[in-house]
DNA sequence: GTTCCGCATGAATCGATAG
DNA sequence: ACTATCGATTCATGCGGAA
């Protein structure tokens, strides 16, 4: 196993991203606080004041990412007053106007989203993942997403549509090998752009925003062996532990001790620099020479 | 088996919506040419310029639609030089500024989506739903539309554990025992805003932009036993179709003479107006005394 | 060792009540 | 009138203990 560095920060995105050297990152991939959630913890960044919040954040991101590079947001705007609020369209096109290039929407679709009935809305499912780019060109290995064996595969055959999922369980009783030579038979098939994913709840040890296969897939599909990951928000460390455990370098940013804590102690043998975590000599920039 | 009436008229959307009555149709659900789609049809509106070709529209679809109708609208933003366009952000943003309230946003999956492969994109699976209303009540009949459930209901109901008798403890008022008889029988769920819908292919001689299964779902969730539905952009009919199989009344409009006579002639007991789809005798205004 | 089943929990939203 | 708090609603998931 080649070794890998895994920085992890304790410290504001906006002060630690001014470290990172200039095009230095081969991906971002990272889920903010979603206005006026976790206000408890990340200050509830009000719907209105969204964008003026984020733009900063990702002007730095815009410097530190590679021209070849791709940059990953999980989003999802908020409903207020029965309407769904329009910041994340409004964070789109201000992006834009940063200069990035908005190449895709990819659906994350959850199958246990939180529960609850209202008068008029269903429950909500769904979430964005934006990816936007520095220019036309970027890396993208496709057939690493299309390898039938995996976290991957076994998400994709069980997460089904409902009429799927009937037939699935009525074939259980016929044999799981049914399943498997069907599969087998499709490996030629590319994944399209909406991915299905339960979220892991807070039955496991640590309670993440989204399940390990998520990022597992971006990096997967943009990120080659050995490339640098970084993620500004990183919350109990999901995005650096799937880095580690597929051999890419990387570095995550989280500002609440209590999950810097849960990303350290999760992540095994990660390289930590606590002079640069302590914020003692900001001027050192990383990654350099790891 | 109850009369309803299933209006076609052929014609212009901007010109013919103009006859019919202010508040007058319970739900209207369309797919409105995309941009630079359907060229011969509307002219090829141009990804720039098509907020401004639909506000008209949906000026018109805001005064003949009821108080309690919804508006759902089915559209998907191009791929402009290996970006996607914002002009369907844009457009939901013009629509809140004419007056229209951004309920909602459904996705609908296409599980067997166009085949194709790019360096930079994988297949492009889903499209919006994007529901709108006039205020923040409007009809809903959430039970047309209830799901299978999981089978996790059987379980549940033999025994409940301490943390639904907490949660029903806490419960104001309400008895125990009938929170239980709330569930007991019960082998429907809510679904979720995620809809999985295989396109139609093939075994059809027209091709429909999307499959029946799609406003059927919308027309029982929004709308009971002979209200009205609109569709301004009628095609191959699917909309009228659908609309009369369900009992309820309808109105379809569609500018291409080829679309039209398949419409009309798949419609089985159709009652058109052929004065009115001349255009005439503008100034009779439907839906009345139908 | 398997399979089965009980069980807690979650980026939520609405409407009523209170300040 | 406007904002803040609180209770009610609801279902897929995966762990862990039991069969």
């Amino acid at each position: 196993m080649r070794k890998v560095a895994t920085e992890l920060i304790l410290g504001d995105a906006r002060e630690q991203l001014q470290k990172l050297d200039d095009a230095s990152v081969d991906l971002i991939i990272t889920s903010p606080p979603y206005a006026d959630s976790r206000a408890n913890t990340y200050g509830g960044i009000k719907p209105d004041a969204y964008v003026e919040w984020f733009l900063p954040i990702s002007k730095e991101l815009l410097r530190v990412l590679k021209p070849s590079g791709s940059f990953v947001l999980n989003i999802k705007e908020k409903v207020v007053r029965g309407e769904r609020h329009t910041y994340v369209l409004d964070l789109i096109i201000a992006l834009r106007q940063q200069g990035w290039l908005w190449t895709e929407e990819y659906i994350w679709h959850k199958k246990n989203s939180f529960p609850g009935k209202w008068p008029n809305r269903f429950r909500d499912s769904w979430e964005r993942l934006l990816q936007f780019n520095k220019g036309k060109e970027f890396n993208m290995y496709q057939d690493a997403v299309r390898v039938p064996m995996g976290d991957w595969a076994k998400t994709r055959l069980k997460n089904l549509s409902e009429t799927d999922k009937r037939r699935d369980n009525s074939r259980v009783g016929s044999g799981f090998g049914k399943n498997v030579s069907k599969w087998i038979g499709r490996d030629l098939a590319y994944p399209d752009n909406v991915l299905h994913m339960a979220t892991e709840t807070g039955n496991k040890n640590h309670s993440a925003v989204f399940p390990e296969a998520l990022p597992e897939w971006f990096i997967r599909l943009f990120t080659k062996d050995g490339d640098w990951i970084l993620d500004p928000f990183l919350g109990s460390g999901t995005t650096s532990r799937v880095a580690q455990r597929l051999n890419r370098n990387s570095i995550g940013i989280e500002i609440l001790e209590e999950y810097y804590a849960i990303a350290k102690n999760s992540i095994p043998q990660s390289y930590e620099k606590s002079h640069i975590a302590g914020g003692k000599e900001g001027k050192e920039k990383i990654p350099v020479n790891v």
